[in-house]
Parts: C-alpha cells; sequence; structure tokens
DNA sequence: TAATGAACACGCTGTTCATGT
DNA sequence: ACATGAACAGCGTGTTCATTA
C-alpha cells in the first residue's frame, strides 16, 4: 500500500463533489477545485483534472454530453467548444463504493500526520 | 510543490525525534517507527529507514559512531555489526531548521486532507 | 538471523507542448 | 485567450536481491 493519498483519487472526489450538483466540464471543475485549494497553499496542476476525468470515465461512473458551445461575450471568437460531464446510469452507486474505499485512505493518512503532528511538534 | 508530503522527510523526522532521546541504528529505529504506524494501518518499507539516514548523513545533521557489536543471546552466533547514529555538532540547530520547514508542510497536508473530509463526507 | 544497503521497476505528477475554436 | 489532452521527464517508493557478521 502507498503511504499517502494520492492526487489523482483527491481530485476524483472533487470532481463527483461537483457532479453531485451541477453538471460542469473540465477547466471549470478544475478553477472550482482551485479556489478550494488555494487556501490551503497548494495549487494543483490543470492537466490533472483531464486525467481524473478520463479514470472516471473508464470506470463508467461519469460520460460526457455531446460537446456543447458555450458563449463567450465580447471577444473575437464568439464561442468555445467544451465537454460535459455527468453521472451515468449507475454512476452515483459506483461513486459510493469509490468515496467508501476513499473514506478509509482519508482516515488513514489523517492519523499518520495528526500522529506526526503530535509526536514531533508540542 | 508537491501535493502531498512525502515518507522520507516523514520518517527523517522520527528518525530526529528517535536521537533526540538516545543513539540508535537503522532497523531498531525502524521497528519502533513501524510500531507507531501500525495503529494507523500502514506499514513502511523497511529500506526506507536507510535513505532517510543517508539524506541526514549529507546534510551533516546526523554523523555515526563507530560500528559497534551488540551481543545477542542465545543464537549461534552471538554478535552483529550495527552503526550508531547521533547528532552532529551542530546537528540539533539544523534539525530545528528542517522541522520547522517541516511542519509547513505537515499543515498544509492536514488543511487539504481536512477538507476534503469535510466536503466529501458529512 | 540480524543488519545494512544496493538495484530494479513502476506509478504519480509537475511541466511543457500541441491542437482546435 | 479558452479548452482539451498528449508527451516528456524526474522523483519517490515498494519490492527484491546482495553482502556481511
Amino acid at each position: 500500500m502507498a503511504f499517502m493519498i494520492g492526487q489523482r483519487p483527491f481530485i476524483k472526489l472533487y470532481i463527483l463533489h461537483i457532479l453531485d450538483k451541477r453538471q460542469s466540464y473540465g477547466l471549470e471543475m478544475m478553477s472550482e477545485l482551485k479556489g478550494y485549494l488555494k487556501e490551503e497553499g497548494y495549487t494543483p496542476p490543470t492537466s490533472e483534472i483531464y486525467r481524473g476525468l478520463e479514470e472516471l470515465l473508464k470506470a463508467e461512473i461519469i460520460e460526457t454530453t455531446h460537446r456543447i458551445k458555450k458563449d463567450h461575450n465580447g471577444t473575437a471568437r464568439d464561442f468555445q467548444e467544451i465537454i460535459l460531464y455527468r453521472y451515468t446510469e449507475n454512476g452515483r452507486q459506483k461513486a459510493e463504493e469509490f468515496k467508501k474505499e476513499l473514506k478509509k485512505e482519508l482516515d488513514r493518512c489523517l492519523g499518520m500526520l495528526k500522529l506526526a503532528a503530535k509526536d514531533n511538534f508540542k
């Protein structure tokens, strides 16, 4: 087993978190996540969102709706093609299993870090 | 900057923690650390201790005393060569800088994990 | 067997670059 | 510039193997 939780599953967790509420697309989800993490002092690389999305697609937890054009007011090019994501039919169920696993990981990592803080900084 | 804290600095922190109290050697420190982490659900690979020790040596925070023979009661071979470690002259000062950096890392990681726990599991 | 440490393999991830609109 | 994604490079680390007493 790995020492710490990876960035990939962490991001996937937030992708699901966002898609719980609404459909969205890559960069939009990423900038939302960046907003959360900025206060914690970390900025994930933009490209990581696509790796997370790819894995969730392969696991058939999410799917793409067909590409859609989003209007861009005022710029030279008024339309930008984006790819929207949403849960699949059984996606939410599968997501629950994934999240259950990840909860364990999170707690384990929190346990180790808290221990290190307690033992070494006091 | 990296997403999560690495195992290496984590282990180095505990090496220093142990050497704060007494001299020790690789496997002994590792088994002590394994004892701590076992309750948290993780077992680090044994060889990692040597990588940590190597880095602390290179940073001149710790040094080796000369090799010493440790008695082993009852077995066929009664002596086992071990390498004892202790702080260098200025080691404790340097260690403080290292720990100061690592405290920041720890807090940052704790912040992110707690956020993920709060946002996704409630 | 206890102890040290080297060697190997591989996944993760941070950065950069390519492509299209 | 916005959005997607491929490609590359390097580090960390988990496992295994080698060596010595």
